[in-house]
DNA sequence: TTGAATCCCGAGCAATAAACTAGGGTTTCA
DNA sequence: TGAAACCCTAGTTTATTGCTCGGGATTCAA
């Protein structure tokens, strides 16, 4: 998607391109971005010359719709289930409920204030930075 | 460990208890007790009448430790390792590694801010709480 | 018009980790 | 002295992750 995001304006990118961009097969990009597709995050464009684009601008992108779209729930276990927030049955298990209703509210606050924008900014900054290319080549 | 933290102060509690309250087998806990034990979050007493109970009081120990100490790093993904924070070498999959740092910063920040003591003080809010108990009964 | 490039879909598979069980100790109190 | 407890290592089971494979369906371009 960060890929995708860098090529933002350019038409549609096929999936070969990526695969031997970031060194991950066809077949596994193929289902990865048949859930991105089922959610919206990106068009598909069929037939030779055609490819993937997204959906939205890279500012209108959030990581967490990205992963949520890849890996599901973000909750980090079952027994914090997606909506619903306060109204949970006070049981035993209650207390870590809480705990890990928490964590998973910090996870989400993170990952939705992220966009694919930021990340290019980021990625630019530190192509920018001196000192970072020589650290970089000193590794 | 939110069973010991009820417990702290009236001795030490043996594995056969928490086993019984909380229906998780004597094998596994007495494994899940020997790592809390080798990063001190609690202490053994052997032999008859003996058992485990708190290092530290409820106010003194964090979830994050707990968790640390049973799951290991809180990392969402091996990419992005535990210590030297701003130190990693500038290459390809930074820009992702950036945003898997902030994820696990966010999870730090919430576990490690959260005592047994402020469980327990949930826990008895729960309790005191009548239209709680009024709702957990109709469920 | 045809064929190559592309997306689409479902099934299956190998490695790994999580969540345990099993069975053998050793220590200590009553 | 024996039962109750901790201690340790080595399995086992199960589900998930991260893929591969094979067979379509679509569409552009020569």
């Amino acid at each position: 998607m960060f890929y995708l995001a860098l090529k933002y304006g350019e038409g549609s990118v096929p999936l070969s391109e990526i695969s031997n961009e970031q060194s991950i097969s066809i077949s596994y990009l193929e289902q990865l971005f048949s859930s991105l597709r089922k959610k919206d995050l990106v068009v598909s464009l069929r037939g030779a010359s055609g490819g993937y684009k997204l959906a939205a601008s890279p500012e209108d992108t959030v990581v967490g719709d990205i992963l949520r779209a890849l890996e599901g729930s973000l909750a980090p276990t079952d027994c914090v289930m997606d909506g619903e927030e306060e109204n949970y049955s006070y049981n035993d298990q209650c207390v870590t409920q809480h705990v890990w209703r928490k964590i998973k509210n910090s996870i989400t606050e993170v990952v939705d204030s992220i966009t694919l924008q930021d990340m290019i900014n980021d990625y630019n900054e530190m192509n920018n930075c001196r000192s970072c290319k020589i650290e970089s080549k000193l590794k």
